[in-house]
DNA sequence: GAAAAACTCCCCCATTTTGCGGTATAATTG
DNA sequence: CAATTATACCGCAAAATGGGGGAGTTTTTC
């Protein structure tokens, strides 16, 4: 549990100007987490402050270092890069952080990404690559690789055949936004017993008997 | 309303063998039209077999020409390119729809992206970055420049700061899926009076006087 | 051209939900 | 200590909901 940060002393190559973009690492394998270093000092673009290997040594000194940019891993001992990311955006929401990681099932995608990723890398990423992808990172960017970019614009896509109309799926729609069966009426210039007709027969082909229910599906089903 | 569309000859640079990646462009404006068939026919890799002005044209010889890449404009007389997109994955999903545009709006990029577009371009870029970007995207990836990413990016993230207390987040999440009070009671184990009360409270800070209201209010500041 | 599906509207009924007005206690936190 | 948060309770009246039934019109589909 007591781990200790690995101070990068200044070297030949790491001037620390005021004009390098600062990184920190947190990267539980040292071997990795030492070469991500070297790296990014020879890159002379870039300054490596810090490399720790778990996020709670990384929160500690957060403050102190200040860094522009964070290089996290997923999988780390004690708490997740994700509940890392997740801290870091709140300490300061404007750091860049990048996920280096070797997972790229979609679940931790999502959930980095949206605990506050700017970037998404697989390991396997080429040394020149990863220099190019904090270049971008710093430029605006968000860095992905080939694999996650794909992941993330298919999450955008919604296929699936509806068992429902048009009407029925309209409706649903604002059901599902909360509100309430005479709202839908004025939205849609229906009648609200209109409404209650589409809702029933929502429900019978959603096999539920309840707006909760209903919502859920379609939401399972990706309807709505 | 009537167009044509324009055939592209084969050149001494577009011998149509069978190795080569074919392209459609559906892009009304004739010189940047002209320019991308003539940069994606001198790439070698890649063959512009069709370039139509209009998505109507190009929905009419799809099932012909048959190609592995779309690369579309949004902005289109007649259907949109959003439409155009969400028109070819309906016949062919497996089709590669690359959208080039000025737009760069939150809107249209979801709009393309949710229609179905695995990529999204500015039209800025360079003709490498164009051709590397076919590429990317051949090879099933997501290219996207660099703002877009970034919009992307940004799309799955939560920020801002948010007034309501941890408690009152989880109710009205369990609100936002359409339970009533006395699900989001046994769901959270609480009472339901107390239930009403954090609805009360939630109601009070986000200044809203319904459930619609307050997940409007909530989706729209992210809160959920 | 007939059948099916979709969209529209209406009635009845009982129950539940909702929103608003209060009040109040214990725990936490700055 | 004051503020916030989370918890719980009461009463009330309007609105919403779900179930049942029926019945027209238009549109789509075979």
């Amino acid at each position: 549990m007591i781990t200790e940060n690995i101070s990068i002393p200044g070297s030949i190559y790491n001037n620390p100007g005021e004009n390098k973009v600062k990184i920190i690492i947190v990267e539980d394998d040292e071997i990795i987490r030492e070469s991500f270093v070297s790296l990014i000092n020879e890159s002379g673009r870039f300054l490596c402050t810090e490399a720790y290997e778990d996020c709670e040594t990384a929160l500690k000194y957060f403050k102190r270092e200040d860094p522009d940019i964070v290089l996290m891993d997923i999988e780390l001992p004690g708490i997740s890069g994700i509940e890392g990311i997740k801290k870091i955006k709140k300490l300061k929401p404007e750091t860049d952080i990048i996920v280096i990681t070797v997972h790229s099932e979609d679940d931790k995608v999502y959930d980095a990404l949206c605990a506050g990723a700017n970037g998404y890398l697989i390991k396997n990423i080429s040394p020149q690559k990863l220099i190019d992808s904090l270049e971008e990172l710093y430029r605006g960017g968000a860095p992905m690789s080939t694999e996650i970019a794909r992941k993330v614009i298919e999450s955008f896509h919604r296929n699936s055949v509806s068992p429902l109309s048009p009407r029925e799926t309209e409706v649903l729609q604002l059901l599902a936004k909360g509100k309430s069966y005479t709202m839908i009426a004025n939205d849609l210039f229906i009648d609200k017993e209109t409404v209650r007709t589409h809702i029933k027969n929502i429900y019978l082909k959603l096999n539920v008997n309840s707006k909760a229910g209903a919502i859920e599906r379609a939401s399972k089903d990706k309807l709505i």
